[in-house]
DNA sequence: GCGTCTATGTAAGCAATGATTACATGCCCG
DNA sequence: CGGGCATGTAATCATTGCTTACATAGACGC
């Protein structure tokens, strides 16, 4: 009944479930996003995920080393599609107006902190993953910071900015789009009795007063 | 020989432990902040609490109900002491520049979130305690929020601001200052391998950038 | 003083968790 | 087809949050 056999064949493309789990590491950072997700962060054990993957407690420990380890797994998930999205943002921003480019980058950053609360609460809390150990979610970490550099070089190299002191201005845009971000995720958002996705708009046009404050008179 | 008797007097004053500790609540808010600020938030547990303060692993259970409840009274003890240093900042502030005053209260802000990385984390991160359950708390925190707010219109009354937005002029200073704050304890301060007291310098000019842009022309 | 009542401590024990160890199973490759 | 290795399980441990039953010291009425 509940063994449904596999057909003979080579079954390593087929996630069926036999003794062995078709890919039991993937399901676990499925699965352990999902209970994140649902219940938040602390709520996240070893033993509730593998039990919704369906095995027993101690089989996530041949994947991962630690709790820890898992958590990072899910973070490095979650940073795999907030990259992913960014560069697209970033394919789609003006090439020739690089304040443009700035706020456009700013924008892309809030609007996936926003729509996807969980991924930026788990990326953005460094004491719950082990930030040292994943070397590839740190390097589009860096990326992205970089990307968000270069624009703010190239309008003070355009004459777009009143001010030529690149990591301040770097400071303040990245400081305020990840306040607002997390005034979102950490339930510190006023609350004006606005809907929901007005909270977006606010915050979006709080990074253009900050824009507009900057540009050259 | 442990039993140092205490001299039959009212012992009240007295912070001798006998069978019955002095003020085991206070102490264990004291021990609770204070294993926070050397091991995480994470590492806070009722038992080790208990083992600092001398007593039972049962005992915190007499004064909380909850280790929420402990991380709650913690939380609170916080806030305590930051809004008493707000409130002491405000009253040195300019009464007749109200940009000024803006201006102050963000910096009196974020002297205390570096200075007190421990105490800031607490108070920001809601799921670590009971924050509608913590009254007091919540009446402090709502008293800066009006303050920064009423600078913000008396600046706007004043003419000092080419905006007349008073939600989203206090959403872009408040989020600015929050995110610097917020990236400071959760290790997203760029190292640009500046010394650790002039990154509070630059947070403190990215919040000048921010409040020079708002000024009318 | 004296006895009792209550606040506050202790001891022992529960279920859940992270982690380890010894064992089982089944897929892959010679 | 048979050995070996990757991947699963079962059983167990220390620790944790929390509860229950019991102990004791102080406070208070008389």
């Amino acid at each position: 009944m509940a063994t449904a056999r596999r057909s003979s064949a080579k079954v390593r493309s087929i996630p069926a479930r036999g003794y062995h789990h078709g890919d039991l590491r993937q399901a676990l950072v499925s699965s352990g996003l999902a209970l994140i997700e649902a219940e938040g962060a602390e709520a996240l054990s070893v033993r509730e995920v593998a039990r919704r993957a369906g095995v027993s407690s101690a089989a996530p420990f041949r994947h991962f080393p630690s709790r820890v380890a898992l958590m990072t797994a899910i973070a490095e998930e979650a940073m795999r599609r907030f990259h992913a999205e960014f560069v697209a943002a970033q394919e789609k921003a003006p090439k020739d107006d690089p304040l443009a480019r700035f706020r456009a980058i700013g924008t892309a950053y809030l609007r996936w902190a926003f729509r996807n609360p969980t991924h930026f609460q788990i990326l953005s809390d460094r004491t719950l993953f082990d930030f040292e150990g994943a070397a590839e979610l740190r390097r589009q970490d860096d990326e992205i910071r970089t990307a968000m550099e270069a624009a703010v070089r190239a309008a003070i190299a355009k004459g777009q900015i009143h001010s030529d002191d690149v990591r301040l201005l770097h400071l303040a845009g990245r400081g305020l789009v990840y306040g607002l971000a997390r005034m979102q995720v950490d339930g510190h958002m006023p609350r004006w009795g606005i809907a929901e996705h007005e909270a977006e708009k606010m915050a979006e046009a709080a990074l253009d007063l900050l824009a507009a404050g900057l540009k050259r008179a």
